[in-house]
DNA sequence: TTGAAAGCGGTACCAT
DNA sequence: ATGGTACCGCTTTCAA
């Protein structure tokens, strides 16, 4: 593998003049350009980003935290953060984590000491302990789906849960449905479980002029099949008058869905489901899943955006994002009026 | 940020000693270690692992590159890598191609001018192009998924796709079915194409004793769910007694459930279906997908095991693996024998 | 226009 | 046990 001095030893020039050459920096006669060139190409030489990253205190790499919760949603959102990192001529390390502290925590020591130019944080909460890490390293770092009220000076993309998980109610409402079950996660998840439980409930309270009773909701810990699956066998045993249950993603809506079938129950025809998060596979679900969807590429895509603002020292504009959430009507929803 | 310089000032030691002390390396003091390894806390000292990895000549990343084809395939391949990585120590840096020649080269030329220390090639022909920058880089290399019938001297790991279509289609046939439909990529895709048209038109002929018809397969160029939907549409026009469908991907198989479901078609009770891969999706569908299994992480690991042992220069026993397919019985195939 | 040389932040060899 | 130093491959300043 050749490096620099090859090239300039073949090129009968110093290295400082094949760095300006190959990098078609001033300071070259355009003869000596093209030989140098030509010397690299035949020698097939590729520059050392490594050596490059060194010098020049970058590493064109993105660092990725991701819990592994749901492939599903986290694919779309690695699509989206990919796509700008790309352009920005950066590449991805994604980092996956069991949601436990320490393998945070490790997989945030790694990606600081591969010195990447900076990380994405996906629907983890941030500890104080990954705050002041990032802090103390001056690592610059957007959160993605999940937000900082401590740390204001961390910026965030989301779609705010409450009012989403309201307005999925209803809609639950406006299509006639008055015992309305929820699966959500737990209530002790303050992104992604507590405020979808608080939006159904104000849902219910305001427009359907109800208190919510305990039977109505079983809140487990995951967002994944398995979870709407055993969530929808156990809700239907505590609370068999229901007419529609709000998922709070679309992972467990498909698991509800599926319980459903096994069952015998048809969807939409004896219970309705609405999902929460537009995964692609909520359109290929029988029936097609009707849901609250949030534009998760779109919002990988800001993320990563004022990332680049930030690593690129054009803090001008860098704010928090909350986008927008709209209800996909698709078919998994009955119109009971 | 502090380097090993400042933690040599503060601690009144050579640079050379802060290294043996962090490194637990011996010729050093276990006094002195303890000082050293004191004050690198205290000043939050990281090392750098791009100087490192100049040094050492190894990043301790490797390189991936799939194609987009279907994110639901790459993530269970992406899994199984990165666990046998992180036991070794790595990171991903995985890019995604659109299978066209530009962008593979391209991201080929990104990873190794990052200098990763190999790089998994997946579900894509191994071009002549890339072969030889692979070659004469001396970039470690393994295919998973796709196979290297000319280059002999990259070691793959896939499922033999003939054989396994062969016994996917006779699984149909066992179950009574004679007039079986094919939903297929690409006759001119000599990896996931070709070979199971051909497998099925084997079994076929050798146990149905017909000669397939042109009319019962339709090819598309994809694997997807919307391939699936639209060749299913295709194939009951032109084939409208058949009783059963293989399809060449489960997402295809999940499509054309799809479609199924929106003509108002019964599966399995009209019509048979039976998927290839077991993906996640498979076992969430209405109905659960009957389909030819292959071991996608298992085969994900093995190939990154095989990485390492040529990055290790282990290479006694490097060598291609054929890994087994195995049919699922789900719900989506009636037996009507 | 070109070259010499000083780093970037580590590792490891060779003295001491 | 410790320190001095060459070096990994490149960029960039300063002189020539």
């Amino acid at each position: 593998m050749s490096t620099i001095l090859d090239v300039a030893e073949k090129a009968k020039v110093s290295i400082a003049t094949v760095s300006r050459a190959l990098n078609n920096q001033p300071g070259c006669s355009e003869e000596t350009r093209k030989k140098v060139k030509k010397i690299a190409q035949e020698l097939g030489y590729e520059p050392n980003e490594v050596a490059r990253s060194l010098i020049n205190k970058k590493t064109n790499t993105i660092g990725v935290i991701i819990p592994e919760i749901s492939s599903l949603l986290s694919s779309e959102f690695i699509n989206g953060i990919d796509a700008i990192a790309k352009q920005e001529n950066s590449n991805l390390i994604v980092t996956y984590t069991k949601s436990n502290i320490v393998s945070t925590e490790e997989n945030l020591r790694m990606l600081h000491e591969k010195r990447v130019d900076g990380i994405i944080f996906v629907s983890e909460i941030l500890r104080k302990e990954y705050y002041e890490y990032i802090k103390r390293n001056n690592i610059p770092c957007v959160l993605l789906s999940t937000k900082s009220a401590e740390y204001a000076s961390v910026p965030y993309v989301k779609v705010d849960d409450y009012d989403a998980s309201y307005a999925a109610t209803n809609y639950l409402i406006m299509m006639g449905h008055k015992k309305i079950g929820l699966i959500s996660g737990s209530s002790a998840d303050p992104i992604a479980g507590n405020p979808r439980i608080d939006g159904y409930k104000k849902a219910i309270l305001e427009n359907l002029n109800m208190v919510v009773e305990e039977r109505q909701i079983v809140s487990g810990n995951g967002f994944g099949f398995d979870d709407g699956r055993d969530n929808f066998i156990q809700l239907i045993k505590q609370y068999p008058d229901l007419t529609a249950i709000f998922c709070a993603s679309d992972e467990m809506a498909i698991g509800a869905i599926s319980a459903a079938y096994k069952l015998g129950i048809s969807i939409p025809d004896d219970v309705s489901i609405m999902g929460y998060d537009n995964l692609k596979i909520s359109e290929m679900s029988v029936p097609p899943l009707t849901t609250t969807a949030q534009p998760l590429v779109k919002m990988a895509e800001k993320a990563t955006e004022i990332l680049f603002k930030i690593i690129n020292k054009k803090d001008s504009d860098v704010h928090s994002i909350i986008m927008p959430y709209q209800i996909i009507e698709r078919e998994s929803v009955k119109n009971i009026k």
